[in-house]
DNA sequence: CTAAACCTTCCAACTGTTGGAAGGTCAAAT
DNA sequence: ATTTGACCTTCCAACAGTTGGAAGGTTTAG
């Protein structure tokens, strides 16, 4: 039952000093300590770091951690609410996704179009520094 | 030519809080200061500016950036230098980005499967807690 | 002369994780 | 009984990039 910070983080898979800082956070159920001060955590934290674990596996920071912890715990949840901080959640990775997808598309383009050779020019350089980068707009065609 | 810092900021769109931080971090040449201890900047460190600013909406970090710097500077860098810089930034790019799908992927089908009411049962939850979750398996199909 | 709009530096926060230092505790081996 | 090694403790700091504030000096216009 009494189980120190190392076994903790052995049954979990969460370092030690990460289970200190979940600690400082907030995030887990209080854990006693011993007699000489050591923490003594129950197979309960364990499951909650292993909650932990996944759910930042799954990306979501340690606030909404909280509050999805707030929600496993109370068996009364509506489950709206997880589902509600799931989307949001998605929905913000979604985001970023696609800012990192317009990002690989230029690069892409980019780095297609340099040579990649011993010779100076370079369509990286230029775009990045404006020279008709992003105001390279096509040759007019005339009819 | 002697240009302060707020007027560095809106000619570069950088601002000025960020343009003592990349001066700090030796991004630009460095700048002089006037009689009273301001920074005077000239108009290469505002394209300085525009440049740093254009690698950062591409996602690449100061420490790369400051490379670039260096490429773009010399007139007589090979273009293979620049695009390996890009290739790798990219591939770091698309790394996260298919981390980021894969969350996406994962939240998706937690969502879809989750009902959202009032009702306490939640898939999302379940997948957390393990419960099931990853070990869930297909029924056996007998033959 | 004063007020507004500048500028300066220093300190701190955000997020999550890791690292080290300096020191206490406990077990087993000597 | 003491040493050794594997634990544990706390505090401080770093990573990256950006923003915020505080406390104070300068310039410019009214």
């Amino acid at each position: 039952m009494k189980i120190r910070i190392g076994e903790a983080a052995r049954l979990s898979g969460v370092s030690a000093r990460l289970i200190r800082y979940y600690e400082s956070r907030r995030l887990l159920s209080p854990a006693g300590r011993d007699a000489s001060g050591y923490r003594a955590f129950d197979e309960r934290n364990v499951h909650e770091l292993r909650f932990i674990k996944r759910a930042r596996s799954l990306g979501f920071p340690i606030k909404q951690i909280d509050e999805l912890l707030g929600l496993w715990r109370d068996k009364k949840r509506p489950s709206r609410k997880v589902r509600v901080l799931a989307v949001r959640h998605r929905d913000g990775v979604a985001a970023r996704m696609e800012a990192h997808q317009a990002i690989i598309d230029v690069l892409g383009r980019l780095i297609e179009a340099c040579k990649g050779d011993e010779r100076p020019d370079c369509p990286i350089l230029d775009e990045l520094s404006q020279e008709g980068a992003r105001v390279r707009r096509r040759t007019v065609r005339r009819p």
